[in-house]
DNA sequence: AGCGGTTCTGGTAGACATGACCATAACTCC
DNA sequence: GGAGTTATGGTCATGTCTACCAGAACCGCT
């Protein structure tokens, strides 16, 4: 690249005292699916500015660990979460005076829970809640920063991702039921889907689910129980259900 | 996020001096399809380290721009295109010790150019030059830093991009032929199409492309000459030509 | 036990999409 | 004019999607 080094542009041939520094932080957009809805993970600010306000959990990069390694560690830190079953990365965001303080990038990841019940306040949240993202995404409910754009960008990728990479069975537990699967589509993408032709289409092929032998408690409102699958090895290679029906 | 300021983690209660700082680049891998090869832009490193290898272009991003902006200031500036078709972020890279030099996080930027014609090294670059893609994601030619991983990283979201954004126009000119078209797709996918059918899906469909009644010049081989099409509006929602077929 | 309601599970038929192949038209070069 | 090449349209068998129906297995209630 750089071929001149009085002319400090690139990498190959900058002066590193010349530039400004920025602090780099990782955001994370934890999502889950419970009691059928798609819902995001927040905390509300306690200290200026924007104190008061909702927005996503985060914190700083070391030096001397990865992107990864440092979303890993904010997820445990803010939300008491020790494996998140889907952790992804899907922006990053530079815009000048997004913090009103200093030149701030961030990264954006994205987190998927298959719990809600582990999920605590962190030592430094005044308060974690769950929150519908249609609230966000309608605009009802506004966050602190440019939170807003990292959720309905992050939304955006794990829409994505459950028809590209599969990542539908890490909003469910070890062992689930076709129903639960089906509803996760169904809350992710905000469609219906006929239960038979859902069920046909994960079962027909192997290495979607792979039967535990196992039946669920059927609901209080009774019904047939079903069976418990666990996910089989093919969800890394894609969905066997697709997002968009052509017509 | 954070309530207490004597525990700085987060952009609520941090002290800013108290955290080291990292300098932000923005490196680019800029795509375009050329004598019916998917081909990638290089540049030749001047300096150390990696000095003599092959890199992607990129630079500092500077405080009062955004990272669109220093994406598309620095594009212009090492390789001479002011107007990118498309360009449009795909990750985040900050591993320590990526850079030997300090702690460098850079934003990985997908750039895909419709006409090669207009390429020319930049002011700081040694030499620039268009190479098969898959030089470097076979191994055959290895790049400075980490570039080979944005390289990949970046085929595999145009790859993605293709299918469901429908990036394929950005790759050919305001007037193309469908065999034009078509070619991008087999390039990208490293698939081959049938002519008759791909045809058939693109026309079916109002606003895919429109016709513009002009013909184009038939190739030194001869044949009939195929007819110009332009643009339509449905690309911004997809590809009428999709990825996989399922068995 | 019987009954209505609910969920799971399997079946079927029509609509639709896909892909392979052939035929014809319009151009090149020789 | 003839051989080769590309574009374009047609056909057809096959596979896939979806709406809908039916039976099985459970609930709570009477």
């Amino acid at each position: 690249m750089a071929t001149k080094t009085d002319r400090p542009k690139t990498p190959g041939g900058y002066d590193p005292s010349g530039y400004p520094p920025f602090a780099v932080t990782v955001d994370m957009v934890v999502l889950t699916v419970a009691v059928g809805q798609f819902q995001v993970l927040l905390v509300r600010r306690g200290v200026p500015p924007f104190e008061g306000m909702w927005a996503i959990p985060g914190g700083f990069k070391r030096p001397a660990e990865t992107l990864d390694e440092a979303a890993r560690r904010e997820l445990a830190q803010e939300t008491g979460v020790s494996g998140a079953s889907l952790l992804v990365q899907f922006g990053a965001y530079g815009d000048p005076g997004r913090d009103p303080r200093m030149n701030v990038v961030t990264v954006g990841y994205l987190a998927v829970l298959r719990r809600v019940a582990g999920i605590v306040a962190g030592t430094d949240a005044a308060a974690a809640s769950l929150v519908p993202v249609a609230e966000v995404l309608g605009g009802r409910l506004r966050l602190a920063f440019d939170h807003d754009r990292l959720v309905r960008d992050a939304v955006e990728r794990v829409r994505a991702d459950l028809d590209l990479t599969g990542g539908a069975t890490a909003f469910v537990g070890p062992a689930f039921t076709l129903a639960e699967l089906r509803a996760v589509y169904e809350a992710v993408w905000g469609v219906r889907l006929d239960g038979a032709n859902f069920r046909r289409k994960v079962v027909a092929e192997e290495g979607w689910v792979i039967s535990t032998g196992r039946r669920a408690q059927p609901g209080a409102t009774g019904g047939k129980p079903a069976e418990l699958y666990r996910p089989g090895p093919r969800w890394k290679q894609g969905s066997p259900v697709r997002r968009w029906r052509r017509s």
